[in-house]
DNA sequence: TGTACATCAGTGAACGCGCGTTCACTGATGTAC
DNA sequence: TGTACATCAGTGAACGCGCGTTCACTGATGTAC
């Protein structure tokens, strides 16, 4: 049946949120679109009505998963390195990786990935440099810049070696010791609001 | 036809460097046992004497190519962070795949491979941390593992990124910045040995 | 050392399952009057 | 505002290709005498 111009858009919503869930826990060939669509309650063949093929639906969910932050207070408390790395390099965020971060779950999938979706990544990458960029220590851009291209890229190797890894201690450690590393190599400390907002949550 | 025992071990070896080589390249759904039997000089029909199954082929490839260090003297000019840092951080190694490392080519694919696979590569992130802690910058030994886990993992993420993104200055600069800081951070200089030793190679 | 035979690695055709994709059909939406 | 009809999102059966895996067969190896 025909359905209202609403509920289309919400199941495309729908779609895109499952898709984005299940391909960071399975990866892209561990999903079938009938699990996704399943998953988002409708049956496969309403599948091509949204996307032309499963390869556009891993480049829409990649555009739906990075779109830009909201501006809110609370994305704004992420903004500086080491509030982020305290949440990145939780156990939380490495155990629960269906809303974990798309590079540290699918970047080596990615590499390999549409042209459209690794365009949607390098922007993603240029503005999350740049967000970093403005609190990094330093005494130029230049040195601001490496500090957080270094800093976010040791936290998606951290994620992703910590959830490589079958010894939960040492999954712990590697979590703990990149932290560590960050907070005396960043010359930032944690700030309070954040330590708050991370319980709150 | 029956084949010399010595012609089953070469062939073995050459399934595993294919398979090597293929993996990183493609990932383990973008390649087929066909091709890599293919590769390898033989036919798909031979694959099932050597290994009950591709997930086994899998993760008999990772302990191939993580098979602990030959202890010769190149080898041991990469004990030291900045010397790996510096081979390990170059155009070269992000643009050649096949032969690149096996963590920032498949990491986010292989934390969700078997358990033998997973066991082989935990093995690994201890015996890598383990060296690079020898060498690496700190006032006790868990300073020094906090180093060496964050500058490796920063490697790793940043070649990740490095292959990642579509923008080849971007790339260059993601590479080059991580490099810097880990140098900056790092507190060692690279050894005047290695840089000849990346020249020559 | 030479011969006869058993072994078994490799070959290539075939199987069958699963997945991405298609399509005829349904019936509620939304529009034209 | 109410009615009649066209539209089109979703349904679920079906398709067909590709891939992992199997198997009867081949013929060189390697062993027993």
């Amino acid at each position: 049946m025909k359905i209202s111009r609403e509920q289309v858009a919400v199941n495309r919503n729908r779609i895109l949120e499952a898709s984005a869930r299940l391909f960071r826990e399975r990866g892209f060939d561990g999903v079938t679109v009938a699990e996704i669509m399943h998953a988002a309650d409708l049956t496969h063949g309403a599948f091509y009505g949204h996307f032309t093929s499963k390869e556009e639906l891993i480049a829409q969910t990649f555009a739906y998963a990075l779109k830009p932050g909201d501006g809110t207070a609370e994305s704004a408390l992420r903004e500086r390195i080491m509030d982020f790395a305290e949440i990145y390099l939780s156990a939380k965020q490495r155990d629960e990786v269906a809303t974990a971060c798309l590079f540290s779950t699918l970047g080596t999938e990615a590499a390999r990935a549409s042209a459209e979706t690794r365009h949607t990544m390098t922007v993603n990458v240029r503005n999350r440099i740049g967000i970093f960029s403005k609190s990094a220590p330093g005494l130029d851009a230049d040195e601001r810049r490496q500090a957080a291209t270094a800093s976010w890229a040791a936290m998606i190797g951290a994620a992703m070696l910590a959830r490589i890894v079958d010894d939960p201690e040492l999954s712990d450690q590697l979590l703990a010791d990149t932290l560590a590393w960050l907070g005396k190599t960043s010359g930032q400390q944690r700030s309070r609001a954040n330590t708050v907002t991370s319980n709150a949550k």
